[in-house]
DNA sequence: TACGATGTTGACGCGCTGTCAGGATTTCGC
DNA sequence: GCGAAATCCTGACAGCGCGTCAACATCGTA
């Protein structure tokens, strides 16, 4: 049985990206059940990732909260890895926009880029319905880090701002590829903290990391040309 | 058939810390054979762990490696996340001397502790015999991260250090955990990087870590009590 | 030597994996 | 509309890993 009704669930992205001519054909019945298909087959995944851990979790347990039968998986999906890296990039999409619009606020001010970047970040960590968030709450001892090229490639826009202001400060002694490292992994380490609860006050994360980073840039460029 | 001969291989930790009475009894017949078991399948793990990376190794994989039964595995292992713990902890074990020793050796000088301390995980990560080497160094999308109590243990040490960094230096105004967090993340990350090969001079790395983080809490002190 | 304790063995039942032949549904040409 | 072709869904199947357990082997001990 396909699936069909509305999804009432959250909003997972549900176009897969076809080179659909112009006025993107969505008519065809064929192409609504694939397109509700896999929305269903993503929101299942997303519920049971969160419930039993993507370890935990079985190709068998995502199709079984759903209509279709076992088979019908593999023509979406390889994997549940390849369901995962799906919910994942499409949690690196929503973000995306946040950065830019941080980007677009702050005009010239790293600081104030800085700032609003990683308190924007932590707030979609916190609020955003991601697989990660869940996962990362699960008091595990082994977890899942997830590096698809949509991260990678958020990651380089990053460094693109981070090169930026490296040019405009005159940090010409600061390696860019160690300061994004670390501006990468401060917001992960303290992103990880808050969604452990272990941090709490989500404004001074944000302030700390961005007065971290710059305090840390001009010192290394100090230091380095010494 | 049970194994016994000399393990030539790396030293994996073959004690497993019993609460033997004085003079550890390491005699009996049984013992030895316990202790050759375990460390057959600790190294056994070590190898295909590093072949076919967390996901890929079944604890079957595992124990074919060995002379060992599948049933006897279970004696000694409830899973491959158990054997991937030992190990892991075990490398945990391997590095904290070192980080000892830096503490040693820099004396009050925090920035010199700062400099070893981050040198000596690098070089760590990039020359020990560890699992976790091996495996970021393999080109996936989805990797294993691991917070054994082992690893949160040294963690805790290092937060004592870095308490302890934050009073000398009067930085009431930069909170510990934040601090931590982002000593860990930068040394994660930028290790990570290491091992990929996307950075290369380890000595450069260390410095610029060190340089960052007390610039960084410097920075953070002055922008927080303003 | 004999007996209990301890550890090992490998077959077993269960569940998951990925595939594929058969069937159902949709599209398209007429 | 209608039939054929294309497309996709279905569920059973073979293969394999999992964790268990009764039978067996080996060791410690008196």
């Amino acid at each position: 049985m396909q699936v069909l009704r509305a999804m009432k669930s959250t909003s997972v992205s549900t176009q897969k990206d076809r080179a659909d001519g112009p006025e993107g054909n969505q008519s065809g019945k064929r192409e609504q059940t694939k397109l509700a298909n896999r929305a269903a087959i993503l929101e299942a995944g997303r519920q049971i990732f969160a419930e039993l851990g993507y370890e935990g979790t079985t190709v068998r347990d995502i199709i079984r909260r759903t209509e279709l039968a076992s088979g019908t998986f593999y023509n979406y999906f390889k994997s549940k890895e390849e369901v995962f890296h799906a919910l994942h990039d499409d949690g690196v999409a929503r973000f995306k926009p946040l950065l830019r619009a941080a980007r677009q606020s702050a005009g010239q001010d790293f600081q104030a880029f800085m700032i609003t970047a990683f308190e924007a970040y932590f707030n979609f960590l916190l609020n955003d319905q991601s697989v990660d968030r869940e996962m990362a709450a699960m008091p595990e001892w082994t977890r899942v880090r997830f590096d698809t090229p949509e991260s990678l490639a958020l990651f380089d826009e990053l460094k693109d701002d981070i090169v930026a202001f490296a040019t405009e400060f005159k940090l010409d002694h600061v390696d860019p590829e160690l300061l994004t490292a670390s501006c990468i992994g401060i917001a992960q380490e303290i992103g990880d903290r808050l969604l452990r609860g272990r941090i709490k006050d989500i404004h001074a994360a944000a302030r700390f990391a961005a007065y971290f980073v710059l305090g840390g840039s001009q010192r290394v460029q100090s230091e380095m040309q010494a």
